[in-house]
DNA sequence: TCCTGAATTTAGCATTGGCTAAACTTCAAT
DNA sequence: ATTGAAGTTTAGCCAATGCTAAATTCAGGA
């Protein structure tokens, strides 16, 4: 037994922390897909449709890597779509697009009441939207509320 | 050239926002990398060595996941390890730890000013620490410092 | 000294999410 | 009606990050 370390004392610390990092990780398929749904929904809001080539500039990926996901969003059921065909969201879709708009606008929102420019504000919401829980989401709203 | 859409409007916006999604990609290899360093900067200082078991119970992954991601970090240049012994950090590999901590720190005490409970605090914390750029991060700090 | 159990490593696999290049479809303009 | 450009799909590749099971190594106690 190299390397033996003292004692365990914090084997409660290492359930929760690890579960910590646990959430962390399986949050990440989720994110891409609610990245995807919510700008699929924005194109369409936008401009009457979403097509594969948009979503790939905006999302800076190259088309092929849309194709692949539009296929996993399928079996998901979010999306659908006919070969050579627009992106089309289910309803599912719609709402889990509904869901990431909302706590996309919170976090921005809190963002810009807590003095940040727009361009950061804009930037990081994207990367802390989906990390954020229910409760933390609620005091941010709070706080916009408050400063606003 | 089917599903044709609208003239653009949005050219400026979709670069714009595609390197926020870019940023947000590329963060990710780094963030592991900051996690297991950080991880095994606490394990030395809490116990004085850092073993892989205790990494992969702390992180919820198996032993195996451990070993491989070691063999990056060491490419990395961020910790060394002989076979079969302890994990060690190097001189960077510390000061990824350090600034991990730093920005870890700050962001839960944020959330904790926020108002929000000390588990959700660490939790959130955990998974936000990585997308706060530097000005939020400042941001963060003095708001903790004006509520506390 | 040897044995055994804990820790580590190796081997092999899966999934996610990227990429490029080439083939294919569709629409619109000639 | 044809054709060419834009968009879509396929095929095949890669790296990161996870897993399990089996093999290996080490250290402490008998």
């Amino acid at each position: 037994m190299p390397a033996r370390s003292p004692p365990r004392k914090t084997v409660k610390t290492a359930k929760l922390q690890s579960a910590a990092f646990r959430r962390t990780r399986s949050d990440h398929q989720k994110e891409r897909a609610e990245d995807y749904v919510e700008l699929i929904a924005d194109l369409i809001d936008e401009r009457g449709l979403a097509r594969g080539t948009d979503v790939a500039i905006r999302l800076g990926v190259a088309n092929a890597t849309v194709v692949k996901m539009m296929k996993r969003l399928c079996d998901a059921g979010l999306v659908t779509q006919e070969p050579y065909r627009e992106i089309l969201l289910t309803g599912e879709g719609w709402l889990l697009a509904q869901h990431g708009r909302r706590r996309h606008t919170i976090v921005e929102r809190f963002l810009l009441a807590l003095g940040l420019s727009e361009e950061t504000a804009r930037i990081d919401s994207e990367g802390i939207e989906h990390h954020v829980s229910d409760e933390t989401l609620k005091a941010m709203a709070r706080f916009v509320a408050r400063n606003s």
